[in-house]
DNA sequence: CGGCAACTTGAATCAATTCAAGACACGTGG
DNA sequence: CCACGTGTCTTGAATTGATTCAAGTTGCCG
């Protein structure tokens, strides 16, 4: 619960010419053009510390974020300190679409690791509509996308067990790690506690445990160093009866 | 579960000019310009009988749709039958734009009322992108709004009791009713039946009726004619612990 | 009048929460 | 170097909440 503010960094280290997440098979090619304008879209990097609060509901943020590295979640809370967690961000995703075009944000996005992040400003947002169409319908082609993934948690948390909701939730983060290179030669690491799975899945913290421990006892997942790694990323699959996210190359913003 | 195939009509009886929503308090104005090219983009109207299938899952459509009147909603299937409703659509409102997007369609949609839905070629989407970026913003904001709605749905199922579900869900429906008119001199009458909001809530049919019996019995909501009315909208949001969705005027393609 | 769909209700069973406590690793200050 | 606090994970037991099973009611349409 540790709610420390974001620390700022000035200096920009990564032209958007040299991104190192465009390069990834996952993303889409994009022409001079485009990139030129991105570079002059992007104002700088911003760096943030793990556990600090990147964008907090209610508040009326200037700005809109790509993840460069690192990884935040996404969280709404019921008056009474409830949480719900909604969604997971990694590199390549944007964060604060929403509260951009909104105005006002409706949820609160937090860092789960250390993280650096590219930081576009709000404003120019309309200029990118005027003059970059294809830009443009790729930020919608982003919303949509979030859109899909929230219907695929809604049909989780609504109407599969716990420990298919569990697998899912796994399989799910992971997919989405591999897709943007995350498992060097290791699996993946995902950095998230007990109580972010059980806060995702609507569940209580305990039967949560319980819950990834049958998970572990079939050998298709793994607790170390304060994260969870994907043994049998298939048996889980299965066990949620999860067609995966068929993704294509998507846009990087 | 009767799985008709939608009616279609192809004359339009109403020219976007004349289109009786646009009035309505709760979309913003649109400029000569837009309405005409969204005129041409309108190719026609289809009628489409209550309980037909107006989208499947799995199926790549070529047209989107704006609800002229009735109301919709989106589902998910599990392979073994288990349906999770997603979202209502209501007059107004945009569907198939996730399936224009993205090609395949991964929700189904059903009418839970006779309608009446304008289409659009989702091929002319790219020119609306090209020529008119205010539509393209629009359309953008219409994407974020509907993650907007997910989002507090997640939450009400993840983290909500059973009875503050039910409160939130049937306020939450009344709420974007009344929005467009649909209370004309008595209350809305929402059509749906307490098997559609098991299906919303992820609760079994049998504890949905014991839960909204007890809204039934605290004087809230009121069932009738095969459908359910809010007697007390604000005892809703109070038990449910809801805000309410701070709607300024929108977009309405 | 029969048949079907939606709504009700009680009882038995199962799933999930809450309560309570302990284990373990890690970092910090004495 | 050790004591202490904190955060995370773990486990058992009691309780509550939700599902399933089984029947019955009601209203409507052909």
């Amino acid at each position: 619960m540790s709610s420390q503010s974001a620390r700022s960094i000035a200096s920009r280290q990564y032209p958007c010419e040299k991104c190192p997440l465009r390069p990834l098979p996952a993303f889409r090619e994009f022409d001079k053009q485009e990139l030129s304008f991105i570079s002059t879209f992007k104002r700088g990097e911003l760096a943030v510390d793990k556990g600090a609060t990147v964008l907090v509901e209610g508040s009326h943020s200037a700005h809109l974020y790509t993840v460069l590295s690192g990884w935040a979640f996404r969280y709404k809370l019921l008056p009474d300190g409830r949480r719900q967690i909604l969604n997971y961000s990694m590199p390549g995703d944007l964060i604060g679409l929403q509260g951009s075009l909104m105005g006002e944000m409706q949820h609160s996005v937090e860092a789960l690791s250390p993280m650096l992040l590219c930081v576009f400003e709000r404003e120019q947002l309309h200029e990118l509509y005027r003059n970059y169409p294809g830009l443009a319908y790729d930020i919608t082609w982003i919303a949509s996308r979030e859109e899909r993934m929230l219907d695929e948690n809604l049909l989780s948390i609504g109407r599969r067990t716990a420990l298919e909701r569990a697998a899912y939730l796994i399989a799910f983060i992971a997919s989405r790690a591999r897709g943007v290179g995350l498992n060097g030669k290791t699996p993946v690491r995902i950095p998230i506690t007990q109580q972010h799975i059980a806060d995702t899945l609507g569940l209580s913290l305990v039967h949560t445990n319980k819950t990834i421990r049958k998970l572990m006892d079939r050998k298709l997942v793994m607790w170390r160093d304060g994260g969870c790694e994907v043994i049998d990323y298939d048996g889980l699959k299965k066990l949620a009866r999860w067609e995966g996210l068929g993704e294509e190359r998507r846009p990087l913003i």
